[in-house]
DNA sequence: ACCCAGGTGTTTC
DNA sequence: GAAACACATGGG
């Protein structure tokens, strides 16, 4: 990894969503245990599909960790079918709530996180960082996809790109939070798939996204 | 009728 | 080991 890239442009792009976007309260969640069901479901998954999973599981009194460990399988899997992939989230879903039940430890240890089947580097880190306090960085699509159209790195690997951030931001979990939130917000608020045009884009004059790199 | 979304686990070369 | 595939719904 190159160390080309200065602290100075890391932490000024964090500054100029901040200014841009300002504040994001993340993550959009009620409890702790709430955000580690919306890690799992939106997993690859656009976030209001999530909301109406989430909605279901509210509306039917089921949220809880004791609920979701012990429902029916079936009854799960229709209750958080809008999220899509519902047969394997309901069964990430239930072995999460289980292990938690088991040991509360398994909310606030990167290890013991990612042990769990279905909980992988993002997903862990994220429960690290937003349900747990702790000043890790969350690499998603968004990131890398950021990173590269900005060339400050080439590498996919998440915990290469992690470090990235790492060395050049105070390790703090206000700040991480805040960046992580930021990214993706710049995400959904500029080139999305079919809006190729980008006006007052706070990164760079050329927007940095857009899954397709336009010619 | 495509393409995409805040990944992860399994199978295949 | 990397690369390809399966998993599924809903919105643009």
């Amino acid at each position: 990894m190159p160390p080309s890239i200065s602290k100075a442009r890391v932490q000024s792009l964090y500054k100029r969503l901040h200014q841009h976007f300002g504040p994001q309260h993340w993550w959009p969640a009620e409890s702790s245990w709430e955000m580690m069901v919306g890690a799992i479901l939106t997993q690859n998954t656009a976030w209001t599909n999530v909301e109406k999973a989430i909605a279901s599981l509210k509306s039917s009194q089921t949220l809880s960790i004791y609920s979701i460990a012990t429902l029916p399988r079936r009854r799960l899997e229709q209750l958080i079918r809008p999220s899509g992939y519902f047969r394997q989230k309901a069964r990430r879903l239930r072995l999460l709530a289980r292990a938690v039940l088991k040991d509360p430890c398994v909310t606030k240890d990167r290890a013991l996180l990612l042990s769990q089947h279905g909980v992988g580097p993002e997903t862990a880190d994220s429960i690290l960082l937003y349900a747990s306090g702790q000043p890790i960085f969350v690499v998603d699509a968004y990131t890398r996809r950021l990173g590269h159209r900005l060339g400050w790195f080439k590498t996919d690997d998440y915990h290469e790109v992690q470090r990235f951030f790492h060395d050049r931001l105070p390790r703090e979990a206000a700040l991480y939070n805040e960046f992580h939130a930021l990214i993706v917000r710049l995400a959904k608020a500029h080139c999305t798939s079919r809006n190729p045009k980008c006006r007052s884009c706070p990164v760079q004059a050329r927007c940095a996204f857009g899954k397709r790199t336009r010619s």
